[in-house]
DNA sequence: AATTTCTTGTGAATTTAGGCACAAGGCTAT
DNA sequence: ATAGCCTTGTGCCTAAATTCACAAGAAATT
């Protein structure tokens, strides 16, 4: 086959199927067939095969796929081989939520630095990271030696100014909780997480 | 024109017009135009115009949108006109993080009821709410006249058992932010928030 | 070796979403 | 009035994503 672009939504499924193989490896399971880890991601088979096509071949006809394999190639395709730096912007509350989050560190996502304006915040610890100055953002970020991956979890009022001092930090990837479309240079990846467009979104689908 | 279904991804793009507009509304500004109001929320200005047709045609040609006329349009698609009553399954670091979040309840979406199954939080008061056992949470949610929509914030390994829980209690909708893929009935409404896959999409983009 | 039985991989068709470009319509000024 | 200026609303075309349906290939069986 040709190999095309990946498409957005494929690779937003990607991470869901290496979800459930990984849960299948831990059992111990080898092979499976696109029909039943569709039906464990909430997808089809004809949905997955395709996905996975763009990837390359790793299936056997008639049998299926090799369990570790496919977590091998998913892996790879999504840039898990190497662990990434990460800082979280805004020790409110949902950030040191997010610091206490297992499921980061486990899957190659390590927080380095964490920042607030409070003066009451900075210099404390959480976890075992200290809260560092957001004003000191670039500097501090320089001496951990460069972070991958931004999350910005301050109030709206200040998000895109925290983002700008990421991105002048060096910061090539970022994802925003707080409730305000940001905007980015083209070069710099951006995801938002909303919470209050999700529950918007599930009251239309109510009405 | 004959109006037709309203695409997903419309309805995904309404509650940012609608907190830009809000925005707007505050400051005291009564018009707006669909160019600057798609460059505040990071789209272009046919895709706005052709989103708001979907709901009507409420601009003025030559003119613009009536920044007040187009709120009360979008909240009413939305289903943003009553108040929606929630539940919290899940008092460990997130789920407290979202009760505290004040976004929610000025959107018209209260907080009814939290749940755990830990016996040390069960009882005790979080914000103006007393956590609830989890296994009476049917019996606590009819005593509180019903929920619309269930959040779920537990372990990816009970969040199946909880989902199968709230949908037996009357929930339609459910917000899920267990790393898990979840499975609902058809009549009930699943929107999926997934911290990891988020970071891995942005893993993608940076490889 | 041939046949049967699976399940993958993928062209082709279908559906959905996005964007262009311009006619339609309203406001302002002369 | 009428002309000129703006911005909306939308038909139509393009692009992206999904689904279908079947040939291709591998293992098991006779």
């Amino acid at each position: 086959m040709k190999r095309k672009r990946i498409p957005q939504t494929t690779i937003a499924r990607l991470p869901l199927y290496l979800r459930y193989l990984l849960k299948l490896a831990r059992k111990g399971l080898r092979i499976i067939s696109s029909y039943e880890l569709a039906e464990h991601v909430g997808t089809n088979a004809a949905q997955l095969r395709k996905d996975l096509s763009y990837l390359g071949e790793f299936g056997t006809r008639g049998v299926g796929y090799d369990v570790a394999e496919l977590i091998r190639q998913i892996s790879k395709c999504l840039g898990l081989t190497k662990e990434w730096k990460i800082a979280i912007v805004g020790m409110g509350k949902l950030g040191p939520a997010l610091l206490g989050y297992k499921g980061f560190e486990q899957e190659g996502f390590k927080i380095v630095a964490i920042f607030d304006k409070n003066p009451k915040k900075i210099g404390k610890k959480m976890g075992n990271l200290v809260v560092s100055d957001v004003t000191n953002l670039k500097e501090v970020i320089e001496k951990v030696g460069g972070v991958d991956i931004g999350i910005i979890t301050t109030p709206a009022s200040v998000a895109q100014k925290v983002a700008n001092q990421l991105i002048d930090a060096g910061v090539r990837a970022i994802l925003n909780f707080a409730p305000v479309t940001l905007g980015v240079p083209s070069n710099v990846v951006l995801r938002q997480v909303d919470l209050t467009t999700e529950l918007q979104i599930l009251s239309f689908h109510l009405t």
